[in-house]
DNA sequence: TCTACTTATACTCAAGTTGAGTTTAAGTGG
DNA sequence: CCACTTAAACTCAACTTGAGTATAAGTAGA
C-alpha cells in the first residue's frame, strides 16, 4: 500500500595534480559514465558512510579517506531510468545521498570499470585557469539567452539568474556556483540530462560546449561536490587531503588552482601560507622543477590541534 | 524480508530578536520538547520541502519562508523510541532529514502545542554575550575531562577533542563548533538523550547545565542548524530573513550577537556594515530606544542580484 | 528646567593585510 | 656558456581592522 523508499548512496570522490582535477567515474555498458554508487542496505549497513565505503571499495577497489555528506536529493523526476534499472525494486521511491570523498593519490583501479576523469569534461565551463573559456560567452550565453527571452513574464528573472550564474555583464565570476549553473542548463534543456528526464529540448547549443552527461542525476551530484569543495577549501585546510606527504609550493599552488579553475598570485599565495603556518619546509630540494631547485614541504597536521585554522587564501592572479 | 525505510523530516524554524535567538519547538505529552516533524511521504510529497512544509503548517501553524537542508542522518543506535512511536512501521530503519528555516517574526501560534523557545535553553554553554558562561569552566569542563580520563588509551585524544570544542587552556571558542561540543557531551554520557539511547551515565554534572533535552535526536539537529547558521551568518546575508522590514542598526546587532551567542564591536560591525552596502537608511527615525532616536534601515534585496554578496562581518567586542 | 543617563553617529590613528610588482638565486638543456 | 625556468626575498602603496575618542540627540526624573 504505501509506496517504499529506496536509498541510493553516491560518492565523487576527488583527487588532483598540477594538471589537473579528477572525479572517480564507473564505467557503463553503453559507454556512458556515472558515479562509484549503490544501494544502501538497511539491514547491512550501520551508517551512510559505512555503506558508501562498501560501494565503492567493491566498483573501484578504491578505499576512501576523508569523507563528508554532500547533499539528500529527494525530488521526484529526477531519478532516472539508470538507477531504477541497477537493482531497485520498481515503483519505489529513490531518493539519493551524495557524499564527497578527498585522496591524495589516484591510485591504480585498472581492474575495476573506473577511471579517474578529469572533471572539466563534464564541465567545460568551469575551467578558467587560462583566462574565461570561449564557450561561455560564445556558445553557453547566448543559448541561454534565448532560452530567457523565451520565458514571457519569467524573461527578466531568468536573464538575472544567468547574468549573475554565469558572470555576463561585468558580474564576477564565482567559482563556488557550480551547481546553479548547471541547474540552470539543465532548466533550459541544455544538458542531455533533461532531455532524457522528459524536458523538451527548448536551445541548441553545440555538445562540446554542454559536456559529457552521467547516468541518472550524478552530474548534478558533481556539481555540488565541486561548489562545496571550492568553497570549502578557503576555509578550512581540506587541500591537504589531496596533496602527497611532501610537496612544493608550486605543487600546491596548482592543485588549488586545478580544484577552483582560477588562476592565483603566486607571490601573495605564498606569503598567506607563509602566515597561515599551515605548512613546514623539510630542508629538502626537488630538481624536478626545470628550474631553481624548490623545497619540500608538508602540511602541519598539528595546526588542525591548535584551533582556528582556516583554509588557504585564494589571491586572484 | 528487506527492512523497509522510513525518512522522517525535521525542521529547525528559527526567528531572534534583540533579547534571544528563538526556535519553533512542538509540545509533548511528557513535557518533552521537539522539533515540528513528520514521515516523508514517498507517494504524496514530490520534494522533501515540500513535505517538510506541511508538517510545520500542520503541527505549528506556521508557514516557513526560507529554508534549506543541513544533514541527512542515517546512523544506527540514534534513532529513538519516541520517534518510533510516531507512526512507523515497526521494524522499519528510520533515516532523518533535517531542513533549516529562517522567519522574521515570531508569529502567533498558541493554538497549537507548540512555542518558540529560546535555544539557550537546550544549549546553555553556548551563549557567550555576557562573557565565557561559568557553568563551561565549573560543571562542564570537569565531568569531561574526567571522562577524558577514564578513556584508558584515548584519553590523550578525548582531551584534544575536549580542549579545541570547548576553548580550553588558550584555545580560542570557535561559536560554529556547536555541534562537536553537543556530540562530546553526548559520548560522555552527559547528554541526556544519551542515556536514554542505551550509553551509561558514566559522569555526572548539574543538570542545569547540560541544557534540556529532546524528543529523538532532535537536539543533534538543533546543533547542526545553530552551527551552520553561525557560520553562514558571515558568508552569506542571511540574518536579514531573520530581520522586520525596517530596523535599526543596533537591533540588527543583537540579531547577529543572539545567533552567534558573542558580544560585537559596535563601530566596527557599522564601519563593515557600511562598506558592505548591504542596507540602506530610510530617513525616518525611530525614539523606541531610550536615547538618541535611531535611523531605520532596510536590507536592500537588489544586493543579492550583484554577484559577490557576503554576510555581515563580526568584529570581536 | 536642569542633570544624569542612554544611545547614535562621526572621526582618528596605528597596525596589519592585500595586490602587484622588482630583484636576485639556482638549477636545466642545448 | 647562454637562454630559459622556477624559487624565494624584498618593496611599497592602497586598503582594512581593531580600538578608541568626541560630539549629538533623545528620555526620565530631581
Amino acid at each position: 500500500m504505501m509506496t517504499p523508499i529506496a536509498v541510493g548512496l553516491s560518492a565523487v570522490i576527488v583527487a588532483a595534480d598540477a594538471n589537473a582535477p579528477y572525479a572517480l567515474a564507473t564505467r557503463h555498458a553503453d559507454g556512458a559514465t556515472g558515479l562509484p554508487h549503490g544501494r544502501f542496505d538497511p539491514a547491512g549497513h550501520r551508517t551512510f558512510e559505512l555503506g558508501l565505503r562498501d560501494w565503492v571499495r567493491a566498483q573501484t577497489g578504491f578505499e576512501p579517506g576523508y569523507v563528508e555528506q554532500l547533499y539528500t536529493f529527494g525530488d521526484l523526476g529526477r531519478e532516472l531510468p539508470q538507477a531504477e534499472l541497477d537493482d531497485a525494486p520498481s515503483g519505489a521511491r529513490l531518493i539519493s545521498v551524495g557524499y564527497l570523498g578527498l585522496t591524495p593519490e589516484r591510485t591504480d583501479i585498472s581492474a575495476f570499470d573506473a577511471v579517474w576523469r578529469d572533471w572539466h569534461r563534464y564541465f567545460p565551463w568551469e575551467d578558467h585557469r587560462k583566462g574565461r573559456p570561449d564557450i561561455v560567452d560564445h556558445a553557453i550565453a547566448p543559448a541561454l539567452l534565448s532560452w530567457a527571452d523565451a520565458g514571457g513574464k519569467n524573461a527578466t528573472a531568468r536573464h538575472a539568474r544567468i547574468q549573475i550564474a554565469f558572470g555576463l555583464d561585468n558580474q564576477p565570476w564565482i567559482e563556488e556556483r557550480t551547481l546553479e549553473r548547471y541547474e540552470i542548463l539543465y532548466e533550459a534543456g541544455l544538458a542531455p540530462e533533461a532531455t532524457r528526464d522528459g524536458g523538451r529540448k527548448s536551445v541548441k547549443a553545440p555538445a562540446e560546449a554542454l559536456g559529457e552527461p552521467m547516468i541518472s542525476d550524478h552530474r548534478r551530484i558533481l556539481a555540488t561536490a565541486i561548489g562545496r569543495l571550492r568553497g570549502k577549501i578557503k576555509y578550512r585546510p581540506v587541500v591537504f587531503e589531496l596533496m602527497p606527504e611532501k610537496f612544493t609550493l608550486l605543487d600546491l599552488q596548482k592543485v588549488v588552482e586545478a580544484i577552483l579553475g582560477q588562476p592565483l598570485h603566486k607571490q601573495n599565495f605564498r606569503r598567506s601560507l607563509d602566515r597561515s603556518e599551515l605548512v613546514v619546509g623539510l630542508g629538502q630540494f626537488t630538481q624536478a622543477t626545470g628550474g631553481r631547485p624548490a623545497e619540500l614541504f608538508r602540511f602541519r597536521r598539528e595546526a588542525l590541534r591548535e584551533g582556528h585554522v582556516s583554509g588557504v587564501q585564494t589571491p586572484r592572479g
